[in-house]
DNA sequence: TCTTTGACGTACA
DNA sequence: GTGTACGCCAAAG
C-alpha cells in the first residue's frame, strides 16, 4: 500500500503479496482493502496486463467459487491455469482444487 | 450528464 | 443446485 491510493494500486500490492501456491478471491481482497465491491477488484486487476513493469500475480485470484474466470482476460486461455499449476495449485475443469484449502485471507493471515 | 458495462458477491425463491 | 435480482463504484462511450 505504501503511498500509492489507486484503487488498482492497492489491489496489485494485495496481490503481490499472495504466497506462492496459494489464492484468494476477489470478495476478500475487496474486504480487506474496504474497497465495498469485488467488482473493483476486478476491474483493477484487468489492467495487471498492462502494466508488465510491475507484475502481478493474478492468476492467483480467483473468483468466490476458486473458478478460474479470469482465463479469458489473459493472453491465452489456458495460461491462468497452466501458471497455478506451475506453482502446485491443482486446477480441474478450471476450477481450483481444494480452494477452501488454499484460500489466502489477507485480512486473517497477512496480519 | 446519462447509460452501459464489468476478472464479483450475497440474498432469496 | 439453479436462476433472478440487487448492490457496489469507477471508466468509457
Amino acid at each position: 500500500m505504501s503511498k500509492n491510493s489507486s484503487y488498482f494500486e492497492q489491489v496489485f500490492e494485495v496481490t503481490r503479496l499472495i504466497p506462492y501456491g496459494r489464492v484468494t478471491n476477489y470478495g476478500a481482497i475487496a474486504n480487506y482493502l474496504s474497497l465495498g465491491s469485488a467488482r473493483m477488484v476486478g476491474w483493477a486487476l484487468n489492467k495487471c496486463n498492462w502494466n508488465q513493469d510491475d507484475p502481478v500475480p493474478a492468476h492467483r485470484v480467483v473468483n468466490r467459487k476458486g473458478e478460474l474466470s479470469a482465463r479469458g482476460r489473459f493472453p491465452t486461455p489456458t495460461m491462468m491455469q497452466e501458471l497455478l499449476e506451475s506453482e502446485g495449485v491443482e486446477v480441474v475443469d478450471d476450477k481450483v482444487k481444494d480452494f477452501k484449502t488454499l484460500l489466502w485471507n489477507p485480512s486473517e493471515e497477512l496480519l
